[in-house]
DNA sequence: CTGAAAGCGCTTACAG
DNA sequence: CTGAAAGCGCTTACAG
């Protein structure tokens, strides 16, 4: 529509590009790659008749020929979790400014070996895993990974003893949560989908325990959990069924922590149906920090990634291990979280505040 | 960790492999593809190999000699839009059943042209669009693609003029919207975000404006939209700034049509704000059906997608253009909406029900 | 039923 | 500064 094709016909090789230009395959080659010591005119020329065609050298046969290709295969848990979404397609924009193209897959329970070995057959610079994975499971694609010299990291799971990973510190998470709780007045916490064998999970309670004694305070005791109640589903539902669980209790605690967003909101109307106040009757944070936290009323308090720092670091960590050789030594990073303060944290009811 | 690795050393292409076997690579490549007559012992013997060494062929030399890559590409607008990382997903999966590899990549604006011309490098077998794309540049990179015979699909979007569609019906979503409300009693409606020049959003217009005539009523009094008094940055702010114009008409409308459940939720929350009852003083309607209206009160009405139907068309559509001949002929398929009627839908004030 | 040979579309030494 | 030739890792006629 812009300009009229000069050259309508459809060229597929640089054989038949360069008999189209009038020069020999080599130039050409060379020419696309930007390699030196070629005449200007020359390199005007090719990319004239690149414009002019629309031709695309062959990615197969550039990577068959030449050195690994610049993909990188990014293995997620799920197209559902927000959080993961969002982290590759920063992870994407980012590696595609260092002239990497990402390879997005789904990986399947069942399938997740023929997804790593599509991966490996186009023989992809590294691969990413995001999202939460069976630990063993992930073990064995990694050591896979491995044994194919091919690079690896995890994104936000430290995951399994021997990887590479890049993840929210989120011992430090729940401790900074915690301490200002505490400074609120709060001395009881209600622990909502803060369960199972993640290591997402174990750090969290790894955390709320430290933070807990620091303050003088017994574990055991101030953090109180009712997930073994209820089956997991949904997160929304579940943060509801467990907020009517612990409505049922006698003494029920005055600030709870939500596993995610979706958790703490279907918690956060199960309290207000029952004529809560929040923040006054009680204290309730998120954890995320997705544009949902916006949507209820009063806002979420929650817990928010710094994605872009953990994409940042991942991507410096992929460059610099793409092209190296691998090695079993292990590289490990932690993003450090912050907290974001909003209208469902308050004091503690009948105190005045720090 | 399950079982010794009797061999660990690394193969790297079929040669290698065959020799280790001790076949010729001939014999290699027709057992890894199944071709028949070959003795079972013989497929046996290479396939306990490949599980015992983990050798993937490499795709490359693969797709360079023989057909065209079993790979589809997909353009997204966006990771943001829930919607369309619902279609990607499920069309994902549905085409991994039938041996097709994805490739997914966000076109950005600006590196669009570089993008797709990254999918014909790598020769994929087809492209999908799916999001909102400028129409023109739309058409400009759907005429590439044909240059290079390689077949298109927009998912719902009927896209411009040329190009194959599948898309959800947005006429007929409008006039059942419509048609329910009216039925309810409400004769004045409030249009939010239902503005622009996509063609997603005429469709709308020419629904909304369809039902009205067949209802008696006209247009261009019955239906009232405030876009045009707001910038829309996000669509939850959006919502809420819609809202508030629309307190300070005043006549208001009895029921509001938003373009997406971002927009209904911050209109519904700033109504409630201003001491609107829902759906007792005014009715709501959001678009796309998510997660997302399960959690306000009360829960939000929608109108669904069908998207496991637009997928299942689409998937259809893709195989049977790939591999046989591009044309200029043009495939349409449309997809029927429906209704999710939840508690902020009712019958308009003053007004006993149908 | 299996092997030797050609060729897919590139890049890169190696000559000129 | 540019061209002829080898080779990347496969598949598929073509012989045996």
């Amino acid at each position: 529509m812009a300009k009229p094709r000069t050259t309508p016909q459809v060229i597929r090789s640089t054989a038949e590009f360069a008999a189209h230009v009038g020069l020999s395959r080599s130039t050409v080659s060379r020419a696309l790659n930007g390699h030196p010591g070629l005449k200007q005119k020359t390199i005007d020329r090719v990319q004239a008749a690149l414009d002019a065609t629309g031709f695309r050298p062959n990615a197969h046969a550039v990577n068959l020929r030449g050195r690994r290709a610049a993909m990188v295969g990014v293995c997620m848990e799920d197209f559902r979790n927000p959080t993961a979404v969002a982290k590759v397609s920063l992870l994407q924009q980012r590696l595609r400014e260092q002239g990497l193209t990402t390879l997005i897959e789904v990986l399947a329970p069942g399938s997740s070996r023929q997804t790593l070995g599509h991966l490996l057959s186009l023989r992809v610079g590294a691969v990413v895993f995001i999202g939460h994975f069976d630990p063993s499971e992930l073990a064995a694609q990694i050591d896979e990974l491995t044994r194919h010299s091919t690079p690896h990291l995890v994104i936000d799971d430290p995951g399994p003893g021997g990887a590479n990973s890049v993840s929210l510190d989120r011992v430090r998470a729940m401790e900074l949560v915690i301490e200002h709780l505490v400074a609120q007045g709060h001395r009881s916490f209600g622990l909502l989908g803060i369960s199972g064998a993640f290591q997402t999970v174990t750090d969290r309670l790894t955390g709320v325990d430290r933070a807990l004694r620091a303050a003088g305070l017994d574990p055991a005791v101030a953090a109180v959990s009712l997930d073994s109640l209820h089956v997991r589903r949904d997160h929304f539902e579940y943060g509801s069924l467990l907020a009517r669980s612990f409505l049922a209790q006698r003494r029920r605690p005055t600030a709870y922590l939500a596993v995610n967003d979706d958790t703490a909101v279907g918690a956060l109307l199960e309290f207000q149906a029952a004529g809560l106040r929040v923040p006054e009757d009680l204290s309730l944070f998120g954890f995320n920090n997705q544009n949902l936290c916006l949507m209820t009323r009063p806002k979420l308090s929650s817990v928010d990634q710094n994605i872009e720092d953990t994409i940042d670091v991942s991507v410096k960590t992929l460059l610099a291990k793409i092209g190296s050789v691998v090695t079993r030594r292990i590289t490990t990073h932690r993003v450090a979280p912050h907290l974001v303060l909003r209208g469902t944290t308050g004091p503690a009811p009948g105190n005045a505040g720090r």
